[in-house]
DNA sequence: TTCAATATGTAGCTCAAGCTACATTTTGAC
DNA sequence: GTCAAAATGTAGCTTGAGCTACATATTGAA
């Protein structure tokens, strides 16, 4: 065995996209939810399930999730809140988000595809690669 | 802030991301299985658990699903197969693949993290996109 | 040719994310 | 203040992707 020297990184590169969309819902979840207090000063179980197009009941046990990982807290009937952890994860996936969507603009994406698909980009981009989207777009935005 | 995009329409974006992923781990399967056919002359279960990182049970789970979606055929001890339908996906989904890199490589983003990431990206890029970033590479490539 | 090592296959578990159906709490119209 | 509608919560099912443990088939070395 051992004979390819690529299995190694390829497994560890498979397995860190795996575990990537394992947190990209609950980055999605809490990102709505700072929009949601942000701009209408609650974020209610139906309206982040509308927005995500699923059910309450699904709405809620992601919430429940996020309980569980420390990003958000609630009280029953009164809403959903994000903890200080909870916070940072939204403004820093808000940060990629428009990262994403900008570098999609400069590359000739229209602005609704660019949105659409950094929906999904968001969450595979890494530190290396957002630094870079930075730059680039300092010297071509 | 408060910046909140029509609710049918987030909907049905976000919608789209969540069932990209479910063929996301097909599209890869297919690719590597591409990859092993075309390199060793077979692809076997054990070989794909370990490139995937995964155990041989998931692998063969898993390719029992690519033969459920008509990717994929199997002989028992014998190796996997690509139907026509997989080997069409397949190389769409390698195509996918290089422009994404070349692109990520364009913007000044290291070889090996525009492979990375790419392997996470490439799921999500619309058609539109993609056309942009071939439009792109012709210009800057 | 035999038999142990390897590969392959099967069974059955967990967890996450989706659903529907039903129960309970809040709210708002009268 | 009452009571129905809406919101919220709970229970339990499905599917997919992961795992371990065990069973069977293939293959290669002695």
């Amino acid at each position: 065995m051992g004979k390819l020297p690529a299995e190694g990184t390829q497994a560890r590169r498979f397995g860190k996209t795996r575990s990537a969309q394992s947190t990209a819902l609950l980055e999605d979840y809490v990102e709505l939810i700072a929009d949601l207090l942000a701009g209408e000063g609650e974020a209610r179980p139906t309206d982040i399930a509308r927005r995500f197009g699923v059910s309450h009941a699904t709405a809620i046990k992601t919430i429940a999730r996020l309980k569980r990982a420390g990003l958000a807290t609630a009280r029953p009937y009164r809403g959903v809140f994000l903890t200080e952890k909870g916070h940072a994860l939204a403004d820093r996936a808000r940060v990629r988000h428009r990262l994403v969507v900008d570098v999609l603009r400069a590359l000739g994406v229209p602005t609704e595809s660019a949105e659409a698909d950094a929906e999904g980009i968001e969450h595979h981009v890494s530190e290396l690669t957002l630094k870079a989207f930075a730059q680039f777009l300092k010297a071509h935005g």
